[in-house]
DNA sequence: GACGTTAACTTAACGGCGTTCAGTTATCAA
DNA sequence: TTGATAACTGAACGCCGTTAAGTTAACGTC
């Protein structure tokens, strides 16, 4: 990862007051200018992005991204209401780029089941593989921003927190557009959408929580998992 | 539910030292006589559930456990390693009632894909009857224990925290009868009994951290869950 | 009935947490 | 030079889970 210290290389960033450490650490006191706080703000996320990837999720606290960020526990208060919106934007920043992944799929694959089934594995492997990102997205205690009707999603698409909303837009689209071409069964979209949603979301939650469990191999439940909900809900014509 | 001072009417208990009370909340100093220690920790796992109902999970602690058992919060050290142990007990003397009615659909339904089903919805509806308890159970960090092997759950049944597991060998017994009857497809009884408990999981724990979600009829999720389930592992022979 | 042992329980404190309050200091336009 | 204000801090609050050390009541034994 990048390191906390970066872009205008300013002398009075380079050496703040009271500097004594040779290496590229800075130290206190030492202040962003007039107009520059958002430049302090992205810092205090870039620490918060690294705590919360080398001490997991739980053991991320206030103090500890301070300390990273070289500023008072204090100053994080004057850029975030409080500390689970520092954890939202960090997990909103890791989830664009699922966001991403999915586009790229709807580009790149135009057969409406292909997609279906190629969007739900990367969903699967996304969460097995960011975890933490996984856990505070969705299966923390809901803020109540989950609540938004994810028909509007477009709307508010940098609002923190919505970036689940969003993922679930992208597949409630390519669901309806598997049942109206007669793929899958069943006349209500939404609730497909959701059922395929909970089985994969089962899936990774599990795994993620219970890693001791004695799981069969990862790749069979991805692959048994898919098959099991796909086959589920395939219309009468194509099974 | 009952008061937290029950049973052996002891006059030291009905007045201790220092009472001034008119009601039924008995007032300290007051201690149990030698060997009575495990009717304290009774007491204590009484006044714990209460809280935990009151105030559910989040809200629960050490201190606030001990204010209701009349007690200070190091006694609860006494009886308990920690806060962990304390609330595992809860849930798992909640858990025991699926367990049981797990048995009994097992006792009064003979064909092995109505049990199945019957038992899956059994724990749905469980699983949204009883949130707080559900996620310490299935959601929270794994303790670990849910590592032991599954199949010798028989082994320590009274073990704290295996009650999951235990519910767990239930459905694969299950779901082993369905495949050798040649009901289930796939010749694997545990992974087909992991996907089985993963889909059903993923609804219960969206349902309960995102209650706010636009959600589709519950009754329809339940039901619709189910039917994917089944018809996605349903043998060829029986389609 | 006094005595020593020990189970039952408490008081005080530790080090942590998220957060708030009341400043202080550097910056910058006028 | 001054006054306004953005940027930031130190000290504290009220919680938390947990530990150490001490106290008190109950009991078997003489």
């Amino acid at each position: 990862m990048e390191d906390v210290r970066r872009g205008e290389p300013d002398p009075r960033d380079a050496e703040p007051v009271g500097a004594d450490t040779p290496d590229g650490e800075a130290a206190r006191p030492y202040r962003k200018r007039k107009g520059e706080g958002h430049v302090r703000r992205e810092e205090i996320l870039a620490a918060a992005k690294a705590v919360f990837i080398e001490d997991g999720y739980e053991n991320t606290t206030i103090r500890k991204i301070a300390a990273r960020a070289h500023v008072s526990p204090t100053a994080l208060y004057l850029y975030f209401p409080d500390k689970d919106r520092i954890l939202i934007e960090i997990c909103d920043s890791t989830f664009t780029r699922l966001i991403d992944e999915m586009s790229r799929i709807e580009r790149e694959e135009r057969d409406p089941l292909r997609r279906l089934r190629h969007m739900m594995e990367c969903y699967l492997r996304f969460g097995l593989k960011h975890p933490d990102e996984y856990r505070l997205t969705f299966m923390a205690k809901s803020l109540g921003i989950l609540g938004v009707n994810h028909k509007s999603a477009v709307a508010d698409m940098d609002m923190p927190g919505t970036k689940g909303p969003q993922g679930f837009a992208k597949l409630l689209g390519i669901v309806a557009d598997c049942i109206s071409a007669g793929y899958l069964k069943g006349d209500d979209p939404e609730l497909t959408a959701e059922l395929i949603w909970a089985g994969g979301h089962g899936l990774v939650s599990l795994l993620i929580t219970h890693p001791h469990f004695p799981w069969s191999d990862q790749e069979a439940l991805i692959k048994g998992m898919l098959d099991m909900q796909l086959r589920g809900m395939l219309a009468e014509g194509h099974r």
